[in-house]
DNA sequence: CATGAATGAGGTTTCATTCAT
DNA sequence: GATGAATGAAACCTCATTCAT
C-alpha cells in the first residue's frame, strides 16, 4: 500500500497520467483525421482534461502532433529493437520479421494511419525528431547480417539489397493495412475478416521467402 | 441571334476550362493536404476563378473532392482496362502488370497522395462513388485468367489467390512511393533519384516473379 | 443624383465605407487602450461590421494597428504641410506654427494616445512604415528657413537648433494633452476645462516666443 | 522555540526580498507593455517566484500594478520632497528644479513609461492612490515661492502661473524621453546619444531661464 | 511560505459558404 | 456566368486566477 500511493495515482493533478492521457486521446484524433482535421477540443475532451492543460503540456497542436509522433514511433523502434532472433536460422529469421511486421500495426492499428498522414506532410514533423535518425539504421544492419549468414550457408541467394528488402517486408503488410477501406471498397470484400487476416499473413511470409530463396 | 451561336460555343468551351482548370488546381490541394486541410480559397485562386464558380460548378467542397476522387480514379481505371497483354506469355503479362502498377503513379504523382487521404477517411467518399464498384473486378478477373494459363503452361504455380496477387503487386510499389518522405527521413537515402527509382522497379518485378515462379 | 450614384452610398455592400468604419473604430480603440487592450470583438462591434471582414480588409490587428497609425500619422503630416505661413515674420510664421501643434490634438483627441501606445512599443511598429521617414524632415527644414530668415533680421537670436526647438514645441503642446488625466489628478485641477486650454495656448506660445527673441 | 525565531527573521527577510523581486519585475513588466500588455507569468518568473506568490502578495494583477505605481511615484515625490535649494538665487533654484526634473528620468526609466500608460487609462489607477493628492501641491507652492523671491528682487518676471510652469518644466523633458523611440525614427537621429542628453539639458534649462527673465 | 497543476472565460483568427450586383 | 463583399460558426490559443498539496 504505502510502496504504491495509492492516493496518488486516483489524484487528479497527476502530472504523468495526465500527458498520457492527451497523449492517447491525441493519437486517436490525429490518426482518425490527420493534422488537419484534428480537433484539439475533441482531445482534450476524450482526454477527460481542461484544454488548456494541453498547452501547458505540449505547447499547442503542432507539438503535441510531433510529440504523439514522436511517442509512437520510438515505441516502434524499440519493440523492432527487442525482437528476438536468437537460435533461428537466417531465413526463419527474417521470416519472423516479416511476422512482426504484419502483427505490430495490428496491435498498434493507429500507427500506420499516422503515418499516412505524416507522408501526406512530406515527413517535415517527422524531419524534425532528432532521436530516430541513427536509431533507424539499426534493423536494415540486422537485416544484412541474416542476408550474409543466409548467403555463407547457402539458404539465401546473393544480389539482395537490405533496404529494398526492408521496404518491401514492410510494403506487403502496411499497404494491405493502410488501404484496407479502399480495398474493401473495390472489391467488396471484407478484408478485416480474421480469416483474411490470416490469409494475408502467410501470403506475406510465402512472397519474401520465396523472393530470399536460392535455386 | 445567329450571332449569339459562336459566342455560346465559346461560352461552353469556356466553362469545360474553367471545371477543368477547379478540377486539376483542387488535385493538387487535397492531394498535398487532405480534405480537411485544404483551402477552398487557394483551390479558386490556382485555379484562376473566382470563389463564387467553385460552388456554382461543383456545390461544395466535399462535392468537389469527389469529382476530384472520381476524375482520378477512373482515369486509373481506364488505362488500367487499356493495358495491352496481347502476345505475351502469362508470366510476362503480369510482369507489364507490375511495371504499369509503378510507371503509373510515377506519372500521376497526385493519386497516391489522394489515395492515402481517402483511407485515412475509411475510404467514405470513395464508397459513394457508384460507377467504380464492379469495374474494378476486372483487372482481378484477369489476373486470375493469366494464373490459369500460368499453371496450364507451367510457368507459374498452384495455389496463389489473384487478389492478394493484385495487393501484392500494388503493394511493392505504391508503398515505396507513398512512403518515399518517411522512409528517406528514416533512412537518409533519397529515395526518388532516378538510379533508385530504376533499382526499385527492377527489384518490384523481381519480387513478383519469384513468387509466381514453379520450382 | 446619376453622379453621386446614391445607392451606392446607402449600400451595405461599400468596401470604402467599411474600410473607413473599421479604421475609424480601431483608432478609438487603439487609441484608447493600446494594441494590447484594444480588443478586436469591440472595433468590429463599434465599426458595424461582421468581424470577419477587419481580417479580409487588413490581415489581423496587428496589421490593422499599423494601418491606424499611418493614416493617423500621414493625416496629420499632410496637415503640417499644409500649413500657410505666406507673408507672415519668421516670428509670427513659428507662433503659428506652435499654435498648429496646439490646436491639432484638441481637434484629434486620438493622436496623442495613439503615440503615446507606440512609444511604449518603442515605436517598432512606426519604424515599419515605410513613407515617412524622408517626409518628416521637412517641417525641420522649414523651421531652419524661418530661423535663418529671424537671424536676417535680427528678431531671432542665433545658435538654436532647429530639431531642439521642434521638440520642445511639441512638448509644451503634447505633454499637457497626454498627460492631462495624471496632472489634473495630481493638483486637482480640470485641465480640459474651455479658459485653462486658452492660458495654456497663450503660454505656449508666450514660451517659445520668448526663448526666440533676442536681447 | 527559542530556536524558531531566528529562522522567523530569516523568513521575514525573505519575504520583504520577495516582494521586493516582485516590484521590480512588475515595475519592468508594466512599464514597457502597459496594464493589459503585461503578463503575470512573466512578472513571476522574472522575480524568480512562484506565481502563487504574487497573489499571496499582492492580491491581483491589477493591485500589483497599483502598488508598483505607488511605489514608483511616491518614491519620485520624496525625490522632489528632498531636493535642496538651500542658499540659491531663486532662478538658480528653478534652474535646479528643471535639472532634477531632467535627471531623474535619467535614472529612473521605467517612470516615464510607467506614467504614459496610465494617462491612456485616463490615471484611473492613479486616481485611487489616496496618499499624493496632497502632497503633490508642494512643487508647486514651492515654485510659487520661488517666483515671488525672484519678482521681488527682479530677475524674475511677473505674471507666471506655477502650475503652468511646472507643466512646462516637465513637459521639456518627460516629452524627450517619453517620445524618444518616435522622434528617432521620424528625424533618423539617435536622441539617447551622450552628447544629445546634454544639448537637450542645457537647452531644458535655457527654455526655462529665458522663459522667466525679465526685460 | 511555497509549488506545480488545473481552470474557464474570453481572445484572435480561420473557414466554408452565401449575398447583392 | 461571374465577381467582390459579407457572414456566422467554430477553430486555436492565451490569460488571470485558484486548487490541492
Amino acid at each position: 500500500m504505502g510502496v504504491e500511493h495509492p492516493s496518488k495515482k486516483a489524484s487528479i493533478r497527476d502530472s504523468r497520467r495526465t500527458r498520457d492521457n492527451i497523449l492517447k486521446a491525441a493519437l486517436k484524433e490525429f490518426a482518425d483525421k490527420g493534422l488537419a482535421g484534428a480537433r484539439v477540443d475533441l482531445v482534450a475532451e476524450q482526454a477527460g482534461i481542461n484544454k488548456r492543460m494541453l498547452y501547458y503540456y505540449f505547447g499547442g497542436k503542432d507539438d503535441l502532433y510531433r510529440a504523439v509522433l514522436e511517442k509512437v514511433y520510438s515505441e516502434m523502434r524499440d519493440a523492432e529493437a527487442a525482437l528476438d532472433l536468437q537460435g533461428l536460422t537466417p531465413m526463419k529469421a527474417i521470416e519472423r520479421i516479416v511476422e512482426f511486421k504484419f502483427d505490430y500495426p495490428l496491435k498498434h492499428p493507429y500507427l500506420i494511419k499516422l503515418l499516412a498522414g505524416e507522408n501526406m506532410l512530406k515527413a517535415v514533423n517527422l524531419k524534425r525528431l532528432k532521436s530516430l535518425q541513427s536509431e533507424n539504421q539499426k534493423i536494415i544492419d540486422r537485416l544484412e547480417g541474416l542476408l550474409l549468414a543466409g548467403q555463407a550457408d547457402g539458404s539465401i541467394r546473393d544480389g539482395i539489397d537490405p533496404l529494398h528488402l526492408y521496404v518491401t517486408i514492410s510494403a506487403v503488410s502496411y499497404f494491405y493495412f493502410s488501404n484496407t477501406p479502399s480495398l474493401s471498397v473495390t472489391f467488396g470484400r471484407d478484408l478485416k475478416a480474421r480469416s483474411e487476416l490470416a490469409d494475408r499473413r502467410a501470403h506475406a511470409i510465402d512472397v519474401i521467402a520465396r523472393f530470399l530463396a536460392t535455386g
